[in-house]
DNA sequence: GATAGTGTATTATAGGTGTATTACGGCCAA
DNA sequence: TTGGCCGTAATACACCTATAATACACTATC
């Protein structure tokens, strides 16, 4: 896995995971790779990987069982709940950036839709 | 200014100039505040803004004039490849975000239309 | 019970970031 | 020429992040 500098890995682990999660690539009420193996994974000590997967424990998308490990939670509410936060934080992000770039919100749709279509070429 | 944790304050530094620049609220060949007033306005160490700074003169977008002060520069061109560059990469980054969050792109442009429609209200 | 696999905790080390402080050197106007 | 702005540089300190190595604790299974 490649790593942006400049913000901490712990940090795009837990991006990782999450969207592992929401895409339904790890599954509600299963067991996640071993702190272990993420570790060899991901190229990152086990440390670093234990307090991402600390926090996401803390915030209920994981729960953990001492000595057998971290599975995924099946509240899918909150699943779904999760989803949408991030997908609404992406749109937040997004649109606050552009218009601090001097881009309208109806030129944001436009600059959007021509990116997608060159984006197909 | 509210810096976020977890991104060096440099760089938000960085991008706040920029967005001023290319924005129009600097203007070509005008004189910034000195970096003593970015420290007091941030609320930042002089010599956090002396980094934002250099990087910037490295890149082309300030010139500095020794004991008078740093300035905007007058290529007009570049400030626009810039400001091409910063939008570009912000679609990037959205496209890759919404994506990686299981949103196809078909989606993410209704997704954003009534993003913007609720926001309106 | 022994073993292997799991999460957890501790300690030491290193690098990046940000602050604080001091000092130096260039520019300009009074 | 002097004083007051400018940018620049160097140092010391503290904090956070990440690594590395080691040890401990819990669980399942044989």
């Amino acid at each position: 896995m490649e790593f942006k500098d400049n913000i901490p890995i712990y940090l795009q682990i837990k991006q990782y995971l999450y969207r592992q999660i929401i895409t339904g690539k790890l599954k509600p009420g299963k067991k996640i790779p071993s702190v272990r193996e993420l570790a060899v994974q991901l190229t990152v000590n086990v440390n670093t990987v234990q307090r991402a997967l600390q926090q996401m424990n803390f915030e209920g998308i994981l729960y953990t069982k001492r000595g057998e490990g971290n599975f995924v939670t099946e509240d899918t509410t909150l699943l779904d709940k999760t989803k949408r936060e991030l997908i609404n934080a992406e749109l937040d992000k997004f649109v606050h950036s552009m218009n601090s770039l001097g881009v309208s919100d109806e030129q944001i749709l436009i600059s959007l839709s021509e990116y997608l279509k060159e984006e197909r070429e």
